[in-house]
DNA sequence: GTGTGCGGCATACTGACAGTACGGCGCGGC
DNA sequence: GCCGCGCCGTACTGTCAGTATGCCGCACAC
């Protein structure tokens, strides 16, 4: 039977979760106190410190939190039984509306790399969106709707570029103009990629470009191991 | 005539911000502090007090001296006489070198964003690195290169894929590797781009693509309110 | 060259906050 | 009903950003 100990417990847990997400997310890392979290969660440091190995553990359980709700949200969408394209453009739309949350927004995309070191933010990211980012794309590419592309290296650039939409958009005077616009311009973009890849010509033009190198060894790497650990998302 | 204590004066100062740039560099904002600074240069915090109106401040001069010498060595190239699309490609090329010199990627990367607070980034950045980017996409536009694209929003979304690229690049095993397969994938893209551009095809092609959906509903969840403390972000 | 003002800097202090030590109290097992 | 341990509160410590204050010597006046 569940201990009511047990259930007091996870409650304080959850409860200083919620508090250090509300507010990091409104007055970001640095300027967020442990009293103050532990105040508003209705306990005192001691709690805090018995649930948690310091400030940084806390915000690292608040970025899972946040991780998780939204990773939530996303899979709901990517992982329907539509035609991949269909799929991926909706999953952009919805990433894109992910991004305009202030917790997303604030806790995972700019405190996060800086708090918990780029390293392990993008070892977490991978499990996350940055992950559903990849699978979508490398869908598309085994639908044939993409050419070969090396799949981590474009994921990420993908990644980045959405980050950073998002962060204009949420700072822009008019979001739903700017948004409309950058999921236009990623879409243009996707199809233009797309288009060129169904016309067969992998391009080389008569650019006065650099080395002939180029396609032809891409195709090489296409599959650079997907596998990240097979382990379920390594909680701290 | 120049005076002996301008001199000393200045002397000073400039010893501060390559204390800065180095020790924040190396342990980040938070974990390098004042005295340190300050014992590196060989002063004390008197001295830096009396140059700067604090830790925010000194990061921001520390900011300030990088993006300097990095945007000399980007219009450097950009702005040669060549043709736009080959200035496109090696200011790119020029562009990932930078990312990968642990001073930009720290300080102007990761760092600044939030110790500047998002907003005064991005007006910090529009001076630097970002505007170089966003006028190379206008000369490309201009010279027929590319279509018409919404020039903010393009240039904010390659930014931040190079930004994202960069962080990956200098985090990997092989970063010169990982560096080539970047520009390859850029390149690659903008060249579908421009084809797709000079076809004079904005698409419409019988994939199995989707309905045309309003792109605009996003915006509508926008559920909070931005909430941005407009204050440089709290920080303490 | 002597006085004087002020810019440039050092020293000493204050408040805030992350992290630690330790003790009490009540739930749950016996 | 009693004991032990897990949960949490209280009180303290060290560190660091920022402040208050005063000294020292260069530059300039005369």
């Amino acid at each position: 039977m569940r201990s009511r100990r047990l259930e007091y417990s996870e409650s304080t847990r959850s409860a200083l979760v919620e508090s250090a997400v509300t507010l990091f997310t409104k007055h970001g890392y640095a300027g967020t106190s442990l009293d103050e979290i532990a105040k508003r969660a209705r306990v005192t440091k001691g709690a805090l410190y018995h649930h948690f190995s310091g400030k940084q553990a806390l915000f690292e359980a608040a970025f899972d939190a946040v991780e998780r709700r939204v990773h939530a949200e996303l899979t709901e969408v990517t992982e329907g039984d539509g035609a991949p394209w269909d799929r991926a453009v909706e999953g952009l739309r919805t990433f894109l509306t992910i991004c305009l949350e202030p917790e997303y927004q604030r806790i995972v995309i700019h405190e996060a790399p800086v708090v918990m070191g780029a390293e392990r933010w993008r070892e977490a990211e991978s499990h996350y969106s940055y992950g559903v980012i990849r699978s979508i794309l490398n869908d598309l590419v085994e639908s044939g709707h993409l050419g070969a592309i090396p799949l981590e290296v474009t994921a990420n650039l993908l990644f980045g570029a959405l980050s950073a939409a998002a962060s204009m958009i949420a700072g822009s005077a008019d979001p739903k103009d700017v948004s409309a616009r950058t999921e236009e311009v990623i879409v243009q973009v996707l199809r233009s990629v797309r288009a060129s890849a169904a016309a067969g010509t992998p391009d080389t033009d008569a650019g006065p470009a650099r080395g002939k190198r180029s396609a032809a060894h891409i195709a090489d790497k296409i599959r650079t191991k997907v596998a990240g650990d097979p382990s379920g998302a390594g909680e701290r």
